[in-house]
DNA sequence: TCGTCCAATATGAACAGTCGTCTTGCTCTT
DNA sequence: AAGAGCAAGACGACTGTTCATATTGGACGA
């Protein structure tokens, strides 16, 4: 078979129209004409809309670029700034539309699919375990100090992240954002001890 | 009359359908159902779904507790903790699921209802003016020391809750909270002076 | 190199059901 | 009797899904 790009043709829609209007909005029709396929074409290589997203998660989740977060040649606490910094300058691109595949499917659909919502959870694992790496790194060099627990600061941040996407949406700004560089890399994240007042 | 009670009826059952369904996936048929009123009865009261869940996102809002954050009788950062551990204590019951209808609906309708976006906003600004108003007073007693920008700081806890809504759901676990308490009360909104490594 | 055939794939019409919305006529209150 | 408020069902458009038919690429025999 020449055409086995079809498939991929169906993924690369669905991923862009499961983002922009969400997994129940978005139709398998509309899909379908995004990819230039038949409608009915779909169902030969998915088995549902809901089998159909878990690969949409799959895929989006490769373009999260997590493996910039393990890159040691450069420093820590500058790899996961640059990190955040890369997913922000995608949402201002869209002018703060969008906003995150997992979050948006986490709100919608998390507590309804169980399938969904363990790629989901698988997603944010992954991405978790990446933002907890940098962490760890930036422990041991002493950029933060050594009462940050890395896990636990990984899954702040990951929600802190996610949360900010949603204000800067309804808000249309940069301003939840601005908060989040702020408050993560010149309050959360310094090195230093602290002493009680 | 018994029938003022009929508009009512409609909007707290539309208040449950969308926090537990989404805006999408709840119809008017099961909005009317659950208010046990017949389908057509909902465009007397409502000009359309849509400023249905205008309405219901202004009563959500006023069951937000936002009161508590500028109650002087109570510490300031004890206000914020109790605050958060409501929402919290929350989500627990009902198995961390549901989430927050304002995150909710910013996920998944803010970027194609302007009116609802404006709504959502709105919430969120509110919330955010009364989680700023806390934080001022933390400053001003020294509870947190006077590096911290209210106003920027609010929008930072705002979307770090939001987030930590959509993982805890995700994983159905307390864990995103668990790091939010740690992450926001034991580090970020603590007393004292830093000092260089 | 060609012709034949098969299994895999592609198709689009049709399915039963649901969507949000609107119209029509009825039931009450005054 | 006049009026407003309400309910019931119908509206067309759309949903995700199915299926019988059409089309296809490559394998194989000659």
């Amino acid at each position: 078979m020449a055409r086995r790009s079809m498939r991929e043709e169906i993924v690369n829609a669905a991923v862009d129209r499961f983002h922009t209007h969400g997994y129940n909005a978005a139709g398998i029709k509309d899909i379908a004409e995004a990819a230039g396929v038949p409608k009915g074409s779909v169902y030969n290589h998915f088995e549902s809309k809901e089998a159909l997203a878990l690969v949409v998660l799959e895929l989006y989740g490769e373009t999260r670029r997590l493996g910039e977060l393990s890159d040691r040649s450069v420093e820590p606490l500058v790899r996961l700034r640059r990190h955040f910094e890369f997913l922000r300058d995608e949402q201002e691109q869209y002018g703060f539309t969008r906003g995150c595949l997992l979050g948006n499917f986490g709100a919608e659909v998390a507590d309804h699919s169980m399938a969904l919502r363990g790629k989901i959870h698988e997603g944010f694992d992954q991405w978790s375990h990446a933002l907890a790496g940098a962490l760890r790194d930036a422990v041991m060099t002493g950029d933060v100090d050594s009462t940050v627990d890395p896990d636990t600061t990984a899954i702040f941040l990951l929600s802190s992240w996610e949360g900010a996407l949603v204000a800067a949406r309804s808000s249309r700004s940069a301003k939840p954002f601005d908060a989040f560089f702020s408050s993560v890399f010149d309050r959360l994240l310094v090195p230093g001890l602290r002493e009680p007042a």
